[in-house]
DNA sequence: AAAAAGTTTAACCAAATGGTTAAAATATCT
DNA sequence: AGATATTTTAACCATTTGGTTAAACTTTTT
């Protein structure tokens, strides 16, 4: 019935999210997009009315990708380090498979908060219950004693850093040798899971 | 003599970093800089030829601040651990004066990757010699092995993270709320360098 | 004081850009 | 097959935007 449609559609977002992700909401131009996706520019409009729908909609996509469920993870009956390790896990992930989220978030969060917040609520993510895991560890002494926001953005942090700053990372470090990147970046999982038990551990 | 030059050239230096902080390259306006300078743009354009060039010399100068130098930390005689702890200081002391940096620079590095690197050559830093020091200090079993790559993004990603995504913690973690969320960076100081250093203490 | 150099302004311009329109082509329904 | 709804296109439009021009005003030099 839609074939077709469902077809235009889908590479009309495939097309943005490509554009949106490499030149930012403000650097993406309409034509570009069009012509990604093989069509022109009334049909983008006719799909999606205005840049900023179409936006919004690829926008919603990412996010909804970048903030996965850890809740589940979290609340096994397993000791807090594995829990930390199975963060790590799926952090890295879903970071080694979409390295380019950090850096698109991190541009469009800072440029409309709002529309920002208005997409995260959706994911609202229960804070109260992830820190009462933590403060249950510190109370059995499984791990030291700190403020559980602290120990969840350094988690998190170790992991999402170093791809918001990859172009410095791989020019640097490596001289822009892909290989060398790559391996460096699949190390960071067993890397950070090493540094932050260490960190923890009573 | 050029009191006046100077004084119109300062502000409409201030006035563009305002603004290219707060839209990035691509979002700021020739105009909105004018009127925040408060003059019109045919003067901007006096002064600076292009947007272009007007970007470059700001881009230029956040990163001359951005790249702090912590050679001088680092050759010091002193135990390893006490360098982390400077290097974290210098870090932090930067960060929170200008806690914009960060996002600002990962935008636009992501946008010209060819300006940044030439940019960021001219503060060259040494890795070899950075590396070699951590090496000695786990020669010395002042520290456990780790990859020297790993622990220096640990670190400063431990430090600049939760700039970067400031927009989150503060909304999500904080609920909007200012004070909370600057006493939490400013915890940030200590909590890293505890969190870091249990890490890699031998 | 006159010339020269530097500074500032208002008006203007061409290109780019997001978006619209109306008609043609295609698929769907009766 | 014919009517109807959906999909696609080319041409067009209004606005925004970076940038220019030519003239006026100030400051510095001689």
């Amino acid at each position: 019935m839609n074939a077709k449609k469902d077809n235009t559609e889908d590479k009309i977002l495939d097309a943005a999210q490509d554009v949106f992700i490499k030149k930012g909401m403000d650097g993406a131009r309409m034509q570009e997009i069009a012509d990604e996706a093989g069509i022109n520019k009334a049909l983008l409009h006719y799909y999606f009315r205005s840049k900023e729908k179409l936006f919004d909609a690829i926008f919603g996509r990412l996010i909804g990708l970048a903030f996965p469920r850890i809740g589940r993870v979290l609340q096994e009956d397993i000791p807090f380090v594995e829990k930390v390790e199975h963060v790590v896990d799926t952090y890295m992930d879903l970071l080694l498979k979409h390295p380019y989220l950090p850096a698109f978030i991190i541009k469009e969060m800072n440029r409309d908060r709002s529309l920002f917040f208005k997409l995260i609520e959706k994911y609202g993510f229960n804070l109260e219950f992830l820190f009462a895991i933590v403060q249950e560890a510190m109370d059995r002494n499984e791990i030291v004693r700190m403020k559980p926001e602290h120990l969840l953005v350094n988690v998190i942090g170790l992991c999402v850093f170093p791809f918001a700053v990859k172009p410095v990372i791989s020019h640097v470090a490596f001289d822009d040798d892909k290989k060398a990147t790559q391996a460096f970046y699949e190390e960071r999982r067993v890397e950070i899971k090493r540094f932050v038990i260490r960190a923890i551990q009573a």
